[in-house]
DNA sequence: TACCAGGTAAAAA
DNA sequence: TTTTTACATGGT
């Protein structure tokens, strides 16, 4: 296996313990999306090959630099430009922060976390059908069961490199689900119903009819009208695939329950929000609702919230 | 044993 | 047009 070597350099401030350690904890995320001991390894389907990267960050918040190491076969130039843009993405590098701190600042709920969760930025999944994916089969259970089914598809459908005796997985291509159709999904243990929505849009975008990666390069309104079109996908769902799979920084998922419970339980006292009352509420943090979305769920994560805070 | 969990489409009213 | 209901599964 060859092995070649790229630096990537994210606007300041940047937090790369932070931001890694959030996208590792979303849905599948610590199947593929794995960082220990420092380092984020993830593996990257390009041109039909797998390849395996590896970032460290050799810098500083204020003066971020990250040392990325990849290792595959035939790894051309190109290539190598091809992956840099890619994690330059998923990485988050280019997130607007200081507008949204300033803001932030004035918040007496949100002062105190903007500066212990200063430098986190938002990842982004490599591919939207990545996205779209994690999100159908999170939709409606609990964020545990997502994750075993999530380790169950990429066990299943994942194409794998062997490093160092460990496995790492690469989430599967729209191509690779379509053979097992919807008994391979459904021994995964999805519905048949997401089993369809799942291979719908997998089909599609095999067969061309569906540009999904190009939803990128669309204004959010495009964007949006478009997600909606497919089946399986509701406001919750568009609104978190903005955020997270097209970099989006004004996206809300209202529905989301833990979001409401959250807001609920920072800003009116544990009093149950209706989601048109937290969409209302949510004005007051455009055009930066994607980063206000990430900041109070990394909260919730690391336990900087009040514990009780989804269970009123 | 029921009921709920980081929703959505389809049926029923 | 608005309001229920089925859906899979694991945890409590």
């Amino acid at each position: 296996m060859q092995q070649r070597s790229l630096v990537l350099t994210p606007t300041p401030p940047y937090d790369f313990r932070l931001t890694m350690g959030h996208l590792a904890s979303f849905g599948t995320g610590a199947r593929v999306n794995v960082f220990e001991d420092g380092r984020y390894s993830r593996l990257l389907e390009v041109e039909g090959k797998t390849l395996l990267t590896e970032v460290q960050s050799a810098g500083t918040v204020e003066a971020p630099r990250l040392d990325v190491t990849v290792h595959g076969e035939e790894i051309t130039d190109q290539t190598l430009e091809y992956v840099h843009g890619t994690l330059a993405w998923v990485l988050g590098g280019d997130t607007p922060l200081q507008e949204f701190y300033a803001a932030a600042r004035r918040d007496p709920v949100l002062a105190p976390l903007v500066k212990q969760l200063y430098g986190l930025k938002i990842s982004q999944t490599p591919s939207v059908f990545e996205a779209f994916v994690q999100s159908i089969f999170s939709q409606q259970i609990a964020t545990n069961v997502a994750r075993i089914i999530g380790s169950l598809l990429l066990e299943n459908y994942g194409s794998t490199i062997s490093h160092k005796g460990d496995i790492y997985y690469a989430f599967p291509t729209p191509a690779a689900l379509l053979p097992e159709g919807i008994p391979g999904l459904r021994a995964i243990k999805l519905s048949n119903r997401k089993a369809e929505y799942i291979l719908d849009v997998a089909a599609a975008v095999v067969d061309g009819s569906l540009d999904m990666e190009g939803l990128r390069y669309l204004p959010d309104e495009e964007a949006t009208k478009r997600l909606l079109a497919l089946r399986g996908v509701g406001p919750w769902t568009a609104h978190w695939l903005l955020l997270r799979a097209l970099g989006r920084m004004d996206a809300f998922p209202a529905g989301d329950l833990a979001l409401r419970r959250v807001v609920a339980g920072l800003y009116f006292k544990g009093k149950e929000l209706t989601v048109a009352e937290l969409e209302e509420f949510s004005e007051g943090w455009a055009p930066w609702r994607s980063l206000y979305t990430t900041y109070l769920f990394a909260a919730l994560r690391r336990g900087l919230l009040p514990g009780d805070i989804l269970n009123p």
